[in-house]
RNA sequence: GCUGCUGUAGCUCAGUGGUAGAGCGCGUCAUUGGUAAUGACGAGGUCGGGAGUUCAAUCCUCCCCAGCAGCACCA
């Protein structure tokens, strides 16, 4: 006999091979019926699986939603596999896990045909729907590693084969039988049968290609993603969420706003519009504020350096697969020859702005007075990147960085990154964002000595364990290999009104760039001592950061961000004047306002303005024009509300007021 | 860079082996209307680029470019 120990405290002496489906049974009906599977000892197993030792037991039903909805994805996954592998013979499967909204998995068509496509989903719908209406038992069975190699071997599965090779020695390697026709390996757990899922809470939504392993020298699998959920009110639920968020995408917006465009000609770069760089601007002069009163230094550094100068920084030998060369050389002008000669010295466009900062600190001699040194740059950086990941804003090949380099001794740098810390806890705070702070360390390949990196890592996580941040509400995480290759970073991750997350801020701590190009000052001392050197950026790059904020805010800008502030919109033509007088007056009071005196219905002017996401519209008729006021309607409310022009200016001038100017 | 899909008017999209169409937007005219689309008329496209097949290509084939989804990458 055995001992099981209920949530309750209460336990029950049952025979050795009980299984929680049997224990569920003897606790009632109801419970028999809802328990869809088992934690036994805190690890979630399957209904059917019997227990072998006394263990601590809790019944899982769908009401523990988290849990419910991870074995429903992981069955899908399965349920995935055995459609594409009875629709389409000599498939091979490989991996298939759950994900934040679904599952998917990696499978390898049969030779005999191309990749699978978006076209072949509605069939392998159809036929996992086949498969949980037939209600086949899901059972598990710990198979020996040689024969589950001979049978994947034998199956033609040569990527299970491999992998299963590959186990740990000492690992039970269990197969799950789907009925008695299918079976993949799988550490479980699973629903006790496939009808336990609901055939309408789930859909196949994208085929794409992924590489076996992560590895881009791997061969390409198909990759067949879907959504699951517990039930269809759940999936209807998310694919509304999603085209909300799709609403929300900044490149759409981009362009309803006319704030502004890419075109293939100079594919990922952007080109501003008015209404885009206004907001630029703004988050300029903010950020020039927050830096101002943080003690930095503005500087403006060399687009375009000799390749030696990128050699001895070592991005020549690290990164030059990412950067644009260019000969120093006049180019050939005659038509009939090639443009460049091939033999002239190279130059590169920066990448980032580390290197020229050094520079600006070597011109002349530092003493340990001068430090610390924080030095700023609006930086443009230039990075060639691969063309398959440009993305919109969030990742371009020309990008302006709110970058910052803090030339410091070590006994500064903890004091450093924790006003560092305080100053991006504000800035992200005006914004709405709320963040999680990680620490991102050693890569493999990588610069400097493992005690430098000791150091260095030590340092930034002493500064945010003194800065109270390193707790889980700040989300505090350390993250192997994640580092840069002269550096561990401290990584800022934002979350957005709906819940998405960005990395955006970050700082680091380098001993090895001033080392490279041998930055120094004098020390009390009277000899020479290297400075470490804090790379730092909050916005990360003013591209993404807008990028961020379009979608955060889904277009409709806090007031000191909007690119248009307020219209003027007149009801009749009568009232002409009246408005260019208040725009006018509004201008002169510094609010961004346009008059719409255009010979269109008001409520035309209004429904405009509103899908333009103007904050506030000022309407003016004959009453306002004779009363001297105005009748605002803000957007997002129904209802106007009139008010003399004096009040007006007053409630503008405080909204468009930048938060930290309040 | 890899896999798949897409590229037609300023925007969103329909369509065809015989050189193209809608809605919105834009222009003109009429309308002066009180809070999310007034009406009429009109202008606007070498159908992403190049080559090939064909009597004839926006449509079929091939190559290139870009975009989208994912993968890899993001120092």
């Amino acid at each position: 006999m055995i001992r099981i120990t209920l949530p309750d405290g209460t336990a029950r002496e049952v025979a050795r091979g009980t299984t929680p489906a049997d224990i569920a049974a003897a606790i009632g009906p109801g419970l028999a019926k809802a328990a869809i599977a088992a934690r036994v000892d805190g690890e979630l197993r399957d209904i059917m699986r019997p227990i072998e030792a006394d263990a601590q037991l809790a019944l899982v039903t769908s009401r523990d939603e988290a849990d419910a909805l991870e074995l429903a994805r992981h069955d899908f996954a399965h349920i995935l596999a055995e459609a594409v592998q009875a629709l389409y013979p000599g498939t091979q499967i490989t991996f298939g896990p759950s994900t934040d909204d679904g599952f998917y998995y990696d499978v390898m068509a049969p030779a005999t045909r191309g990749p699978f496509t978006m076209d072949d989903l509605p069939a392998i719908e159809e036929h996992m729907r086949a498969i949980i209406r037939a209600d086949k038992p899901l059972r598990r069975e710990v198979m020996a590693r040689d024969a589950l190699i001979a049978s994947w071997q034998n199956a033609g599965e040569s990527f299970k084969a491999e992998w299963a090779a590959e186990l740990p020695e000492g690992e039970e390697l269990s197969v799950y039988w789907s009925g008695n026709d299918w079976m993949d390996m799988c550490r479980g757990p699973h629903l006790a049968s496939t009808g336990k899922l609901d055939p309408a809470a789930f859909k196949l939504t994208r085929v794409a290609g992924a590489y076996w392993r992560g590895d881009q020298n791997n061969p390409q699998l198909s990759r067949i993603y879907g959504t699951g959920w517990l039930n269809k009110k759940q999936l209807d639920a998310h694919l509304l969420r999603l085209e909300e968020a799709a609403k929300r995408d900044h490149r759409r917006l981009g362009q309803e706003m006319d704030l502004f465009h890419l075109q293939q000609e100079a594919h990922g770069s952007v080109f501003w519009h008015p209404n885009g760089y206004l907001i630029w601007r703004e988050l300029e002069g903010y950020m020039r504020r927050a830096i101002d009163g943080a003690g930095y230094k503005e500087v403006k550094t060399p687009q375009v350096m000799d390749a030696r100068q990128w050699e001895q920084s070592g991005h020549w030998g690290k990164y030059r697969a990412n950067m644009f060369v260019i000969p120093d050389e006049v180019p050939n002008v005659d038509d009939e020859g090639p443009v460049i000669s091939g033999d002239a010295d190279w130059m590169a466009l920066k990448p980032m702005n580390c290197p020229a900062h050094v520079l600006i600190f070597r011109q002349g001699i530092k003493s340990y007075r001068d430090l610390p040194l924080r030095i700023y740059e609006n930086g443009c950086c230039h990075r060639n990147e691969p063309h398959g990941a440009l993305h919109g804003l969030m990742r371009v090949r020309q990008f302006t960085q709110d970058d910052a380099h803090i030339f410091c001794r070590e006994d500064q740098i903890v004091e450093e990154v924790q006003a560092f810390c305080a100053l991006a806890d504000r800035v992200y705070k005006e914004f709405g964002f709320t963040y999680s702070i990680k620490l991102a360390l050693r890569p493999e390949q990588r610069f400097g000595s493992d005690a430098d990196w000791d150091k260095a890592e030590n340092e930034l996580r002493d500064a945010v364990v003194r800065a109270g941040l390193a707790t889980s509400e700040f989300g505090w995480e350390e993250l192997p290999g994640e580092g840069a290759f002269y550096a561990p970073k401290l990584e800022w991750h934002l979350t957005d009104a709906i819940g998405r997350t960005w990395q955006v801020g970050t700082i680091q701590s380098d001993r090895v760039l001033p080392e490279r190009l041998d930055a120094s000052y004098v020390g009390e001392d009277g000899a020479r001592h290297r400075p470490v050197m804090l790379h730092r950026a909050i916005f990360g790059s003013y591209e993404r950061f807008i990028g961020i904020l379009i979608e955060h805010y889904a277009g409709r800008f806090p007031v000191w961000l909007a690119p248009v502030q307020a219209v003027v919109a007149t009801i009749t033509s009568e009232a002409d004047g009246y408005a260019h007088d208040v725009t006018a007056k509004l201008k002169a009071a510094g609010i961004r306002v346009e008059a719409d005196t255009r010979n269109e219905k008001i409520n035309y002017k209004v429904r405009e303005h509103s899908v333009a996401k103007v904050p506030h519209l000022l309407v003016v008729g004959m009453r306002e024009a004779e009363e001297g006021k105005v009748a605002i309607r803000s957007l997002g409310s129904d209802g106007q509300r009139i008010m003399t022009l004096e009040e007006a200016i007053d409630m503008l001038k405080h909204e468009a007021t930048p938060p930290d100017l309040r």
